[in-house]
DNA sequence: TATTTGCCATACCGGTCGGTATAGCTAGAC
DNA sequence: GTCTAGCTATACCGACCGGTATGGCAAATA
């Protein structure tokens, strides 16, 4: 082993640091959340965080890029497992509703970012190459419409506004109709 | 003449901040906008905001507050003016490619407020009153079918953020185009 | 004319922010 | 066994935050 008593699967610090951003980022809010509070939570010190991360917006940076990585697989796997655009875009939709029902919605994280950060900061890459890779896969979802990905990623972002403006979980399953209905309209 | 040498039409100081208040939380966000350059924007002191407002929080709610009313004012003077559905629609997402054309546009104001905002505070009763607002506007606009109101404002919503994101200004045609045709299709 | 009201200016409060400096410890690699 | 890298702990920095206190001035009201 490792580690004489093996106390721990010993994380790495950054690891875990990138961990901690993630929660407290997304749950409490880029700007009302301090680097001090990101190192406690990761049971580390606010030295050490800035050993791993040369500022706070670099590690904003670096929480977004993993949030991309980690939305890109999601939707990767939504087009390998399911087989028809109707059930994927309802997977994709389905997946909202059950983060909304478990209470671990708290709006797009992309989304937040682009509000809680200027506009010139590193942060923004990762929110327009977000949109990018969501029209891509929307896009393979259902076939290559492009136009029409446009229209069904709208209606997403739109559902997750108003899920934070006080609206009906139903709001969801009627933006899921709505788009694989698109599916069969002309254009 | 109210004023001996009437250098200025003498609005009231808290006019004034309302006003620095809706342009500095709108177009610089509203957490990184602190109450002194409120108040220096609006040639106050800010113990005069202290005195007509009892903290940033109520400050920020009549932000909000006021934007609620130009809004709804907005929409209302579009029913009234417009005379179709899509018309009227048409009318609406317009105003939306004028304000990014001009670089007036920073998000939707509520939006943003609800990403800054702690959820309890008195700003998120707000955010829930314009989406009703809106809901109930649009769904005069097209003739009470408040299922499709749901679906264009989830589709107005979705051009806003996408906006933020990068995405080209011909976004909000193709959003408009889709909510006209959402006009025609059953449901 | 006397009083009140609204705004002025300034200075201050405790707290938190992002970020840095110093110094010591400990574990793995050579 | 020695060295180095990565972590620990603590203390500090200047800047800004929201909010308060004091005191004075000018204009409208009575």
């Amino acid at each position: 082993m490792t580690s004489p008593t093996a106390t721990a699967p010993r994380v790495p610090a950054r690891d875990r640091l990138l961990r901690a951003a993630s929660e407290l980022f997304y749950e409490d809010g880029i700007n009302a959340t301090g680097v001090e509070r990101v190192a406690s939570q990761a049971q580390v010190t606010k030295a050490t965080l800035y050993n791993n991360f040369r500022s706070k917006d670099e590690l904003i940076a670096e929480y977004l890029s993993l949030g991309l990585t980690a939305a890109t697989a999601w939707m990767e796997q939504i087009n390998r497992d399911e087989p028809t655009p109707q059930r994927r875009l309802s997977a994709m939709f389905e997946q909202l509703a059950d983060d909304v029902r478990l209470g671990r919605f708290h709006g797009c994280p992309f989304a937040s970012a682009a509000v809680e950060v200027p506009q010139s900061k590193a942060a923004m890459v990762q929110v327009r190459k977000h949109r990018a890779m969501q029209l891509e896969q929307i896009s393979q979802m259902v076939g290559g419409h492009e136009s029409k990905a446009e229209l069904i990623l709208a209606l997403y972002d739109g559902a997750m506004i108003a899920m934070k403006s006080g609206a009906g979980a139903d709001t969801i399953g009627r933006a899921r109709d709505a788009s694989i209905q698109l599916l069969d309209t002309p254009g």
